[in-house]
RNA sequence: GGGCGCUUAGCUCAGUUGGUUCAGAGCACUUGGUUUACACCCAAGGGGUCGGGGGUUCGAAUCCCUCAGCGCCCACCA
């Protein structure tokens, strides 16, 4: 044979990539198709790819690659996303490496070296996209920061400002002192610590009394304006509106009485700093206190910190405890449990800080998206993130969009000097100095004398108009490509992202343009090691994906991946399960290598054996395209690659090769040749969207050598005929019994056994058994034989006999087993049918079917009993 | 604290509206086999009282209650 023995999937997949790339394969353009979408969830600029990327982007190509079969005109558009804080931290970092802080450079020059950094690294992950096989409009890549995509940006906060969705407010908000900028709620994680839970003693002004005050953050106490109590708390209560002094700041603060203090908790009073808890700014705010934030933006102090002025907020607290010991203003010390906020990207502690920032007004924005999923607008595969969902949406908060940083998209506002509180929103500087007019009537004002807004917008502030940007939607909303691809079809994303992410492209979405983005979104599992723990960097866990695909080949790594990817469950990887998909893409390569070594002879005439197996064969290839069909409707995509794995391996080869390979030197007929080639043909194409690779490999040969065989389209589900399925069944089940037979008989697999039946298998029935199980079959005999013994297999009852062998082992105790599980299955049947509930309660098909089974069973036993008795007789 | 979900063979998981042909699959395992596509192979086989207990029902892996264990999301307290 000419073909390579084992199959190397180097060579070919380079070849084919770079077959696809020359030919720009997977361009897509509006016409008259039904168009089917995917948007790539962008991945970092400067990422590279790891197993979640591999498993969600194969999930990805599975669908587009079927969509494009099926006779869509398939879309996939894939991108970067500027990932503002993620990337700006990696900037900082390096150029930390070579001598360079942030706060030395201005804004054009780091924002140089930002750019710099995205050249050098940007597109490595699109390239290793490529080699995993997505098959991507790679002409339609689009970068969040790519000038087109900027301006649709600024459109949209000019919108929403227009229509008075945008605020700015002073809030307390999450500062990450490292990136030095403020987060979204869901930047934020929380973990659980040990820490310990002070008391600190203050006095209570012109009294020489200590009250005992509980806090985990003793730093704080330069920024105390005053200590709450419960006012039902009877221990305290006639303490409010004294006074009490901060210890060390020897500052007077008022107590108050707030409801929100739980007198539970610690010693029942709560010192209040404003400018660093949430809470304690709103006890602030109900008490008009004083504010006073005592941190720089790096989480150092300053100076209000007194003595402790520039050291960091950790270290302070270590010493300012020490302090208070020695002072004896340290009451005790607890071990204490709590949730500590950390940034996602930075893994720093989150400061609350107060700060002037951009929100978006969300509740009304967000309520139609709501709607559109739990009416089924849009699906969610699996079903239970819907209530993740809802759960989200029904207490949705404003959403903080500004972010101290450098690069992402600016903020289109421009602001007066001299003046701050009066602001205009518009793209440039010129345009400020009009509107500045308008709104304020401020006349001749000079460039210098306005500035813009220092901060950028978030991440998601650009990610959220992703399906309608990436086709200019916001800029042009009625260009042919958003006409055309707008709403998506699917998306395929991780859970972790429903909120920052695919509830807000609902949102958008449905502000923009009164319609859903995609019909189904398709959450994944994340990707785990087989102890089950989360695949990370840090962890070291996480396998190359690139070095995977050199061991086994891009095909076999998207198989292994996808082998354990059951809908939505978080799945286990083991690297194992790649070297399983090897052996399937070798499996395949030696079908096709069989196949193609065929040898045909115009004179041989189809054998009645085959000529069943194509017939059967062709019924079962549409009995499981149904199946795969469904489970594809279910986003059940690991199911339909088990059914095609399982429809190949043991379908096709071990059973319907094994029955036309012909004898050795011998030839088979033209039409089965033609058959063949045809299944294996259908057979690549149902593989083709799991396998690309090998699948347009084999096809392309099969195409280029047999010009009689067409490239086939996936297929549709069709109407099988079930009766040569079954009778294909029960010969196949007959030779596994036989094969049984032989093995526990110690019966060489070459020698002859003589199956004699009873009952009518036909013909065609007796020569696939044959062929799979070198016996001879000599029906007619039954009749003259003096049975000693039956078997059962399946419906059939039959006798077994190896020159009189096989009667005088097979074992009586077998039968009488056999025999006892079939009286009691009887006993229930009986019982079942006697029981008038069942009768008059059961549904009519379930009492037949039931009735059926006892018909079967009672002839069972019949021959059970014979057998028994001929055996022991 | 609020919400969601999970527990089925050694492992990873299917089991739609309750109906003993639903107790399944893949992998792993055991045994036997190979000059004739593939040992990256073929064949046969052994594994589970469906987490525990209770209930509803003629009938429960499937519905209800309860206990135990695990996981996730949201909120967050000094």
């Amino acid at each position: 044979m000419g073909i390579a023995k084992i199959y190397d999937p180097l060579i070919i997949e380079d070849k084919w990539l770079v077959k696809w790339e020359k030919e720009g394969f997977f361009k897509s353009d509006p016409n008259e198709k039904t168009p089917y979408t995917i948007l790539i969830p962008p991945p970092n600029v400067t990422g590279i790819l790891h197993m979640g990327h591999m498993l969600n982007n194969s999930i990805q190509d599975i669908l587009i690659r079927k969509a494009r079969l099926s006779g869509y005109n398939a879309c996939w558009v894939p991108g970067t996303d500027h990932a503002s804080i993620a990337t700006e931290a990696k900037v900082v970092n390096k150029l930390k490496e070579i001598g360079i802080k942030k706060h030395e450079l201005n804004r054009d020059e780091f924002l140089q070296h930002a750019w710099d950094w995205t050249n050098k690294h940007g597109g490595i992950i699109l390239n290793q996209l490529k080699k995993i096989g997505c098959s991507c409009d790679w002409s339609k890549t689009k970068f969040t920061l790519d000038q087109d995509m900027y301006e649709s940006v600024q459109s949209m906060f000019m919108k929403l400002h227009k229509d008075g969705y945008l605020y700015r407010d002073k809030k307390i908000v999450n500062w990450d002192p490292e990136a030095k900028t403020t987060l979204s709620n869901e930047e934020v994680i929380y973990k659980e610590k040990s820490a310990k839970l002070f008391y600190l003693k203050y006095k209570i002004e012109s009294s020489e009394e200590f009250i005992s005050v509980a806090t985990t953050r003793p730093e704080t106490i330069f920024g105390d304006t005053a200590v709450a109590v419960n006012p039902a708390d009877k221990r305290y209560k006639k303490l409010i509106g004294k006074k009490l002094v901060v210890p060390i700041v020897n500052r007077a603060v008022p107590i108050v009485g707030d409801n929100s203090v739980e007198s539970e908790f610690g010693t029942g009073c709560l010192k209040v700093t404003p400018a660093h808890s949430e809470k304690d700014f709103e006890i602030g705010l109900r008490n008009n206190l004083d504010i006073i934030d005592i941190f720089n933006d790096d989480a150092t102090l300053n100076d209000h910190g007194l003595h402790y002025k520039t050291l960091d907020r950790f270290s302070v607290r270590k010493k300012i405890t020490n302090e208070l010991e020695e002072k004896g203003l340290l009451d005790r010390v607890e071990d204490y449990t709590h949730n500590i906020a950390l940034s996602e990207r930075t893994s720093c502690v989150v400061e609350p800080k107060l700060s002037t920032q951009w929100f978006v007004k969300m509740k009304e924005l967000s309520k139609p998206a709501l709607e559109l999923v739990l009416n089924g607008d849009i699906q969610f595969y699996p079903k239970k993130y819907v209530k993740t969902y809802k759960n989200w949406l029904e207490n949705i908060r404003d959403w903080n969009i500004s972010r101290q940083l450098y690069w992402g998209h600016r903020i289109p506002v421009f602001y007066l000097k001299k003046d701050r509180s009066k602001y205009v929103v518009c793209l440039s500087n010129p345009e400020a100095i009009k509107l500045f007019e308008e709104k304020y009537y401020i006349k001749n004002l000079k460039s210098d004398e306005i500035f813009q807004d220092e901060d950028v917008l978030d991440t998601w502030f650009s990610s959220w108009l992703w399906p309608i940007s990436v086709f200019d939607g916001i800029r042009n909303p009625n260009n042919a490509d958003i006409n055309y691809y707008y709403p998506t079809s699917d998306l395929v994303t991780g859970p972790d992202i429903i909120f920052f992410w695919v509830a807000r492209m609902i949102i958008s979405g449905n502000y923009l343009r009164k319609d859903i983005p995609f019909r189904n979104v398709y959450f994944t599992g994340l990707v785990r090691d087989k102890k089950g723990k989360k695949m990370s960097k840090q962890l070291g866990n996480s396998p190359d994906p690139e070095i995977l695909i050199k061991k086994y080949g891009a095909d076999a790594v998207r198989v292994g991946l996808l082998f354990c990817a059951p809908a939505g469950n978080d799945l286990l990887f083991d690297e194992t399960l790649c070297n399983q998909g090897k052996n399937f893409s070798n499996k395949i390569w030696n079908a096709y290598r069989l196949v193609d070594g065929l040898k045909v002879d115009d004179s041989q005439q189809n054998q009645s054996h085959n000529e069943f197996a194509v017939k059967w064969f062709d019924e079962n290839l549409k009995k499981k395209v149904i199946s795969i069909n469904e489970s594809f409707k279910n986003f059940r995509i690991s199911e339909a690659l088990m059914t095609l794995y399982k429809l190949f391996w043991d379908d096709f080869c071990s059973i319907y090769l094994e029955i036309i390979k012909p004898e050795y030197g011998k030839n088979i007929s033209k039409d089965l040749k033609h058959s063949t080639l045809i299944f294996l043909e259908k057979l690549l194409t149902l593989l083709h969207p799991f396998m690309p690779f090998i699948s347009s490999e084999i096809s392309d040969q099969i195409l280029s050598n047999n010009f009689n065989i067409s490239k086939s389209n996936w297929p549709k589900s069709e109407k099988i005929d079930n009766a040569i399925v079954q009778d294909f069944n029960y010969s196949i089940e007959i030779v596994s019994k036989i094969r049984h037979l032989k093995k526990e008989n110690n019966i060489s697999f070459k020698d002859d056994l003589k199956i004699y039946h009873e009952n009518d298998l036909k013909k065609d029935q007796i020569s696939v058994i044959y062929k799979l199980t070198n016996c001879s079959l000599v029906r007619e005999k039954l009749k003259n034989i003096d049975s000693k013994t039956s078997f059962i297999a399946g419906k059939f009852s039959y006798v077994v006999d190896k020159k009189n062998k096989i009667f005088n082992e097979l074992d009586t105790d077998k039968l009488k087993e056999e025999l006892n599980y079939n009286l009691g299955f009887k006993t229930i049947l009986e019982k079942k049918l006697s029981n008038e509930n069942f009768i008059s309660n059961a549904p009519k098909e379930v009492i037949d079917n039931e009735r059926k089974k006892l018909d079967d069973v009672n002839s069972k036993i019949k021959i059970l009993e014979e057998g028994i008795k001929n055996k022991t007789s």
